[in-house]
RNA sequence: GGGCGGUUAGCUCAGCUGGUGAGAGCGCUGCCCUUACAAGGCAGAGGCCGGAGGUUCGAAUCCUCCACCGCCCA
C-alpha cells in the first residue's frame, strides 16, 4: 500500500524530473541514427525577452509535436537558438549606458559593441533556462546565436551571393526612418495606429498675384521642403493652371537639395494621376524627401528633392527660421506663422493612420536616404507558386490568402540599419578610386587602383536577414554538415501569425534561393494571446502575467493544459487566470486517480497485457481504442485543442466517472484483472498525455507497478489503435449507464435517500441477461438497495430504450411531481415526433434523402412514439392510483 | 480604399466535407466532506446557432446581401 499525498504538488517533482531527461540525453539528436528524422526549428527568441505567455504556447506546441514524434519512433531534432535583435538590443543597452550618463557615441563603435557582447553573456540566454521551466526537449546541445561565428558567415555569403546575383543594390529611395532609433526600418517593421489629427489648409499665392491654390496637409512643417504642387490631371478645377507658378510661404532663406544646388522656392503647379480628388481641396502639396507617394511624383516630373530635417527628426538649415526645431515644435510654430500671415485657410479635425516604429512606438518619419535593398519579387516568385502548388502548406488555411496578398504587393527589402549591433555589411569602398568591393572577407587593397584606404560599410544588416536563413543557418551552412544533410528541409514550423511577413514568407524565399529546397513542409500559425478585454498582452499596459509565477502557482503542465484547452486553432486565444485552474485541476485529477490504484494495489508487478473479463473492461479498452486513434490523428494534423480534449474527455469523463467507479468494487476485493487493465488503460492515457502535460506523466509513470515499461514515458512507444473492438459490449454498458443515470435522475429529483428497490420488468431476454450479470454493478452505481424482479407494483417508471424499470414510490405529493415531470417530457417529444412525422410524410424527402437517413427517421419515430404512449400509460396509471 | 476573419448557453469556445432530441469548460441552482480527488462527486437550469433572402427533400453547417466586432495591407 503506498502513501501518497492527496493533492499533486508539481514544484516538488518537475525539477527532479527535468533533470533526469537531461541526464538520459533523450533531448539530442542523433544524425547518425537510422530512425526517419523529425526536425523542427525553434523561433528564436530576442536576446532581451523575457519569457511571456505567447511563449509558453508557442513552445508548447512545439514540444508536444516532438514528443509526439519521439514517441512515435522518430530521430528529433528541435533545434533551439536566440536572435540578436539588433534595434531591442541596442535600445536596452543604450539606455543601461544612459544611467551612467552615456551615449554609444561616447564608447565609440568597437566599445559599445563589447558592452553589448558582455550583455548577450549575462542576460541573453536568461529566456531560453526559462523555457526549461516549461518542460521544452530541445537539443540544447546545440544551441545557437545568429551572431554566433558561423551563422554571421552564413550571412554574409548570403549577402555575397545575391549582390553577385544582382538581387542586391543600393538606393536612394524613401525608407521609413525612426528618429529615435536612428535608423531605417523595412515597410513591414511599421505599424499603423489610427489617430485624431488635423488637417492644415494652406494657401500657395500664384507668382503672377492671382489668386492662390490652397493645399490640405497634415503635416504643415514638411512644407519647406515643397517643391511643387500637385493636382490630378483630369481635375477641371485646376486644369487651366497646371504648369503655373506658386509661391511657398514664409520661406525668405536659400534651400539646398542634396548636390548643393540652390532650390527656388517658387514651385510648379504639377499634375499626376497618383493625387486624389477626394483629398482636401484636390491639390496637394509635393515634398519629394518626406513622403513616399510625392518622391514619386517628383521622380515622374523631374522636381529636386529638399531634404528639411535631419536624422533625428529635427529641422535643419533648409528650415531655415525654423532650424534646430524637432518636428513637433516646428510645426506649432509654422502653423502660427502662417497663421497670423494669413496664408492658413482653416483647419479640421482628420482622422487617419500613422506609422511607429515596431520597436519603440515613435512616429516614423519618411525619409530619403541611400539604402542597401533585396530585390524581392524574384524571391517572391517561388515563394508564392510553393504555396500555391502545395509544397508548403500553410495551417490555418486561411492565412495563405493573407500571405498571396502580401506576396502580390511586397516592395523592395531594405536591409541596411544605421546602427552598429548586428552583422556589418560585407561592403568595402575604395577611397581613393570609389570601387565598391563586395567580399566576403574584407580586402586588403582596391582590386582597381591598388589603393590600401579601404573603409567597410558603416551600415548593419536588417535583424530578419539572419533570421531568414535560420532553417540552414543553424544546420552548418553555407558547410555541409551532416546534420544539414539530415535535417533540411525540416518538418514543421510552428509561430505565430504576427511574424508570417517579417519570417515565415522570407524563409521561404531563402530556403528557396539558398538550398533550392523549401525549409519546411508545413507551417502552424497559431493566435496570438490577449487579455479579457481582447488587448494584445503588453508590459505597459500591466497585463501581461509572468509565466514564471504562473508555473510556480499551477505547475507546468497545468499552464500547458490549461492554455492548450483555451487555444482555439487560428484565433487569438482570450486569455484569463482562472483558465489555469482547469489545467492544474487535470493533472490533479490524473494524480489522484493513479493514486487510487497504487494505494489499493498490492504485490508484485503485473502482467503489461488487459484481461477483458467484465463488459466495463471491454466497455473501456474499446474506447480507449477509438480515442488513441482520433487523438493521434488529430495530432499529425495539428489539431491541439481537439487532441487535448479528446483525452481529457477520455480519462475524465469515460475512465474516473465511469470506468473507475465501476471497477471499484472489484478493486477493494483485490481483483487482479482489474488492477490488470485499470493499470493498461491508465498507462495507455499517460502516454497520450505525455506530450501535453509530461512531468507529471512520467512521475506517474515510474510509479505503476507493470512488468517491463521503458524508463521513461519519454521513450515509451506511442499507443497503437486496432487493437480492441468490443462494439457489442460497448453499445450495452451505454445503456447501462443511461439506466444508472436515469435511477440516480428519479432519485435526485425526489429526494429519494439511497434505500430503495428498483423493479425490473422488460421482456427482452438478452438484456435481461445482461442486467442480471451487472446487478451488482448497477446497484453500485446508482446508489440503490436491490434490483427487484417482480411486476404489478406502483411507482415512477423509467424508460431506457425499449426498456422500462419501475421506482416504487406511493407518496402523493412525490408521484405528483413526476406526473408534471412527464408531461414536459411528452410535450418535448410531440414537438420533436412532429418534425419527424413531417419529414417521413414528404414523399420528396423519402425518395430523395439516402435509405439509412430514412430508417433513421422511421426508427427515431417508433421509439419517440412508443415513449410517449409508455408515458402516458404512466400517468394514466399513477394518476389512477 | 483592397483583403481576411468572427458573430452558437451569462463568459470563453467546439460543432461547419449538409441529416445530432445543438455540445464542452467556467459561472449559476440543489444535494453530497460516499475510505482517489471539495482543485471533488451526483443531479439540474440556461440557446428562434447575428439578421434577411436563396440553394436543398432537409441548413448552425453551402451561396448572396445586410448589421455589428476584430485583424491585415495600402
Amino acid at each position: 500500500m503506498k502513501d501518497l499525498p492527496t493533492k499533486y504538488n508539481p514544484t516538488e517533482i518537475e525539477g527532479k524530473i527535468y533533470k533526469f531527461w537531461l541526464q538520459k540525453g533523450y533531448f539530442k539528436a542523433n544524425p547518425s541514427s537510422p530512425k526517419p528524422k523529425y526536425s523542427i526549428m525553434i523561433p528564436p527568441p530576442n536576446i532581451t525577452g523575457m519569457l511571456t505567455l505567447g511563449h509558453v504556447l508557442n513552445n508548447t506546441l512545439q514540444d508536444i509535436m516532438v514528443r509526439f514524434k519521439r514517441m512515435q519512433g522518430y530521430d528529433v531534432l528541435w533545434q533551439p537558438g536566440i536572435d540578436h535583435a539588433g534595434i531591442a538590443t541596442q535600445n536596452v543597452v543604450e539606455k543601461a549606458l544612459a544611467k551612467e550618463g552615456k551615449t554609444r557615441f561616447d564608447l565609440g563603435r568597437e566599445e559599445f559593441i563589447k558592452r553589448v557582447w558582455e550583455w548577450k553573456d549575462h542576460y541573453g540566454e536568461t529566456i531560453l533556462s526559462q523555457l526549461r521551466k516549461l518542460g521544452v526537449s530541445c537539443d540544447w546541445s546545440r544551441i545557437k546565436f545568429t551572431m554566433d561565428p558561423e551563422l554571421s558567415k552564413a550571412v554574409i555569403r548570403a549577402f555575397v551571393k545575391l549582390y553577385e546575383d544582382g538581387l542586391i543594390y543600393r538606393g536612394t529611395r524613401i525608407i521609413n526612418w525612426c528618429p529615435r532609433c536612428g535608423t531605417a526600418l523595412a515597410d513591414d517593421e511599421v505599424t499603423y495606429i489610427e489617430r485624431k489629427d488635423k488637417l492644415y489648409y494652406i494657401k500657395y499665392p500664384f507668382t503672377d498675384g492671382r489668386g492662390y491654390v490652397t493645399v490640405a496637409t497634415t503635416r504643415p512643417e514638411t512644407f519647406l521642403g515643397d517643391t511643387a504642387v500637385a493636382v490630378h490631371p483630369d481635375d477641371e478645377r485646376y486644369k487651366a493652371f497646371i504648369g503655373k507658378k506658386l509661391r511657398l510661404p514664409l520661406i525668405e532663406w536659400i534651400r539646398k537639395d542634396r548636390q548643393g544646388s540652390e532650390i527656388s522656392a517658387e514651385v510648379p503647379l504639377v499634375s499626376s494621376w497618383r493625387v486624389d480628388r477626394e483629398f482636401g481641396t484636390g491639390a496637394v502639396k509635393v515634398t519629394p524627401a518626406h513622403d513616399p507617394v510625392d518622391f514619386e511624383i517628383a521622380q515622374e516630373n523631374k522636381l529636386p528633392e529638399v531634404q528639411v530635417m535631419d536624422s533625428r527628426g529635427f529641422m535643419n538649415e533648409n528650415a531655415g527660421s525654423f532650424s534646430g526645431l524637432s518636428r513637433e515644435d516646428a510645426r506649432r510654430k509654422i502653423i502660427n506663422e502662417l497663421e497670423t500671415r494669413s496664408f492658413l485657410e482653416k483647419i479640421e479635425d482628420y482622422t487617419h493612420n500613422i506609422g511607429i516604429c515596431y520597436r519603440c512606438d515613435t512616429i516614423i518619419e519618411p525619409y530619403l536616404s541611400p539604402q542597401w535593398f533585396v530585390k524581392i519579387k524574384p524571391l517572391a516568385e517561388k515563394a508564392y507558386s510553393a504555396v500555391k502548388e502545395g509544397s508548403i502548406e500553410i495551417i490555418p488555411e486561411q492565412f495563405e490568402k493573407i500571405y498571396y496578398n502580401w506576396l502580390e504587393n511586397v516592395k523592395d527589402w531594405c536591409i541596411s540599419r544605421q546602427i552598429w549591433w548586428g552583422h556589418r555589411i560585407p561592403v568595402y569602398v575604395c577611397q581613393d578610386c570609389r570601387n565598391v568591393m563586395v567580399r566576403e572577407s574584407a580586402p586588403m587593397s582596391c582590386s582597381k587602383c591598388d589603393s590600401l584606404n579601404i573603409q567597410q560599410d558603416e551600415d548593419v544588416l536588417d535583424t530578419w536577414f539572419s533570421s531568414w536563413l535560420w532553417p540552414f543557418s543553424t544546420l552548418g551552412w553555407p558547410e555541409e554538415t551532416e546534420f544539414l544533410k539530415k535535417y533540411y528541409p525540416t518538418d514543421l514550423l510552428i509561430t505565430g501569425w504576427d511574424i508570417l511577413f517579417f519570417w515565415v514568407a522570407r524563409m521561404i524565399m531563402a530556403g528557396y534561393y539558398f538550398m533550392g529546397e523549401k525549409p519546411f513542409d508545413r507551417v502552424y500559425l497559431h493566435g496570438l494571446i490577449r487579455d479579457e478585454k481582447r488587448r494584445k498582452l503588453s508590459k505597459s499596459l500591466g497585463n501581461s502575467p509572468d509565466p514564471l509565477e504562473l508555473i510556480e502557482k499551477y505547475g507546468a503542465d497545468g499552464v500547458r493544459m490549461g492554455l492548450l484547452l483555451i487555444t482555439p486553432e487560428g484565433q487569438d486565444v482570450i486569455y484569463s487566470e482562472k483558465k489555469m485552474e482547469l489545467g492544474r485541476n487535470f493533472s490533479n485529477k490524473l494524480w489522484n486517480a493513479s493514486r487510487l490504484l497504487l494505494m489499493n494495489y498490492e504485490g508484485s508487478e503485473i502482467d503489461p497485457n488487459p484481461d477483458p473479463v467484465k463488459i466495463e473492461d471491454r466497455w473501456i479498452l474499446h474506447l480507449l481504442d477509438s480515442t488513441i486513434a482520433e487523438t493521434t490523428k488529430a495530432l499529425e494534423g495539428n489539431d491541439f485543442n481537439r487532441a487535448s480534449w479528446l483525452i481529457y474527455n477520455l480519462f475524465w469523463s469515460e475512465y474516473c466517472d465511469w470506468y473507475l467507479e465501476a471497477i471499484k468494487p472489484r478493486l477493494f476485493n483485490k481483483d487482479i484483472t482489474a488492477f490488470q487493465n485499470a493499470f493498461y488503460v491508465l498507462r495507455n492515457i499517460l502516454q497520450l498525455l505525455h506530450p501535453f502535460i509530461p512531468f507529471i506523466t512520467e512521475e506517474i509513470w515510474h510509479q505503476l507497478p507493470i512488468q517491463g515499461l521503458e524508463e521513461s514515458i519519454m521513450v515509451s512507444r506511442w499507443p497503437e489503435a486496432g487493437r480492441f473492438s468490443f462494439s457489442e459490449d460497448f453499445s450495452k454498458f451505454e445503456i447501462l449507464k443511461e439506466l444508472i443515470q436515469s435511477v440516480r435522475q428519479v432519485k435526485s429529483e425526489l429526494s429519494l435517500g439511497d434505500r430503495i428497490d428498483i423493479v425490473l420488468e422488460f421482456s427482452d431476454k438478452g438484456m435481461e441477461k445482461m442486467l442480471q450479470e451487472n446487478i451488482s454493478l448497477l446497484t453500485f452505481l446508482s446508489g440503490i438497495r436491490e434490483f427487484k424482479k417482480e411486476s404489478g407494483e406502483h411507482g415512477i417508471p423509467i424508460l431506457v430504450g425499449k426498456y422500462h424499470f419501475l421506482v416504487p414510490v406511493s407518496d402523493r405529493e412525490q408521484i405528483n411531481k413526476m406526473v408534471s415531470n412527464f408531461k414536459e417530457e411528452i410535450k418535448e417529444l410531440e414537438k420533436h415526433l412532429s418534425e419527424i412525422e413531417h419529414k417521413l410524410n414528404n414523399q420528396e424527402f423519402l425518395t430523395r434523402a439516402p435509405s439509412q437517413v430514412v430508417e433513421k427517421e422511421i426508427e427515431k419515430k417508433h421509439t419517440f412514439e412508443l415513449k410517449i404512449d409508455k408515458l402516458k400509460s404512466y400517468i394514466k396509471g399513477l394518476e389512477g392510483s
